[in-house]
DNA sequence: TGTACATCAGTGAACGCGCGTTCACTGATGTAC
DNA sequence: TGTACATCAGTGAACGCGCGTTCACTGATGTAC
């Protein structure tokens, strides 16, 4: 044990955002389910049995990720939501496409590996985790139907075509997250934006002139 | 080795399509990547180094998952195109997207495995086998932009643009393929198609009518 | 302020286990004559 | 058809390695007086 400036629960704090970033990293490769905890433990220099002051298991840390990660989900749909009043676009729905891709993004850029953890997980974490993301996700798109059902293109849809577009929204959004994680540089990220938001401009545009009573 | 009525080619290919069925379904726990050889050789009753007569490396199996896999995806797309000309759908969106739905489910229930093993080992296979997988998944996309192409309503679109929409449905019948994997019965499944063919008619429709011009 | 004691994050040895991979082998299937 | 030999899918022992987990420990930080 070395001698640090910092409290024991400063330090102690510090050490469990290690180990929660070194997860986060090293889970990019081949998923948390082939995460093992030693991996963890060498890339952060501490030793194995060091990881139990923190957490029981793989699987709880795998859970405190995913806590972490929909919090920046929550955060970025936060951000999409908030509509300038003001704004000088030439439809109420080319502003909300704007300003979610925008959102996405900003949030793609301090938060991506959360989402991505997020999207990769839902489909081949264990278990555990896997129900935790997919439980998780459902209640992110109810949240996102309610907003929905705010805009006056809405007004006379049913709440199951809500969720269907809602449920749509959140794949999409997920699987542009995960290809702003793999662009190239700054031009590729504006290249996957500008996708993003035209896709966005089309479904938006389109459905929200669909009539939910057929 | 044990005395059977069948010729040496024969059981080889019986041990090798056993060992692909077993890493299908043992991947789904956790993905490839946290699969061992030594619990697929137990799965099926051999021992772990008769493995090496079949493949070189579990990445190798991998990729034989992968082809199998998107020629279970292209099947479906083949079915998905196959439309009744003679169809007595109220327009010819609709009578894609039933179509199309159908062709889904009808192949969820026959390549499930498969099409999951896709969507899964794209975000978190073993490099060599996620690659291969992004790399087959924009094959696809083209070829169904090239298909969107021939419908009367994109006339006016852009190749980009054709790509956006080809890229949407892509994910969104993957991620359906998903949903029918957990289905917990008949009753099940015909509400996920229900709500499949729903979200497939509404971005249809509404996309559709897409200005690609602006 | 100084001293004596408690706390507890991190250490290091040790364990049994499953892992991928090597190698020489066995014996049923296949083939040449 | 029968015999002698070749092929090769599957066997079983062995290896060194990384795994999760246990346990008694160390020594800096924190606290009571």
């Amino acid at each position: 044990m070395t001698t640090t400036g910092l409290s024991r629960g400063e330090q102690k704090e510090r050490t469990r955002r290690a180990i929660l970033d070194a997860a986060l990293g090293l889970s990019e490769e081949g998923g948390l389910a082939a995460l093992s905890l030693r991996q963890v433990a060498k890339e952060i220099g501490i030793v194995p049995t060091a990881f139990y002051r923190h957490f029981a298991s793989i699987d709880e840390l795998g859970l405190a990720l995913v806590d972490e990660s929909f919090a920046a989900l929550r955060a970025m749909l936060r951000d999409a939501r908030a509509l300038p009043r003001d704004s000088d676009s030439r439809s109420l729905v080319v502003a909300i496409a704007n300003q979610s891709v925008a959102a996405l993004v900003a949030h793609a850029q301090t938060s991506e590996r959360h989402l991505r953890f997020l999207a990769r997980e839902r489909l081949a974490g264990p278990a555990a985790v896997r129900d935790a993301v997919r439980q998780q996700v459902q209640l992110v798109e109810q949240e996102l139907a309610a907003d929905l059902a705010q805009l006056p293109a809405t007004r006379s849809w049913s709440a199951s075509d809500l969720a269907v577009l809602s449920n749509l929204l959140v794949n999409s959004m997920l699987a542009h997250v995960e290809e702003l994680g793999h662009a190239a540089g700054p031009a590729d990220v504006e290249h996957i934006a500008t996708t993003a938001r035209r896709q966005l401009h089309m479904v938006l545009v389109g459905t929200l002139r669909w009539d939910s009573s057929r």
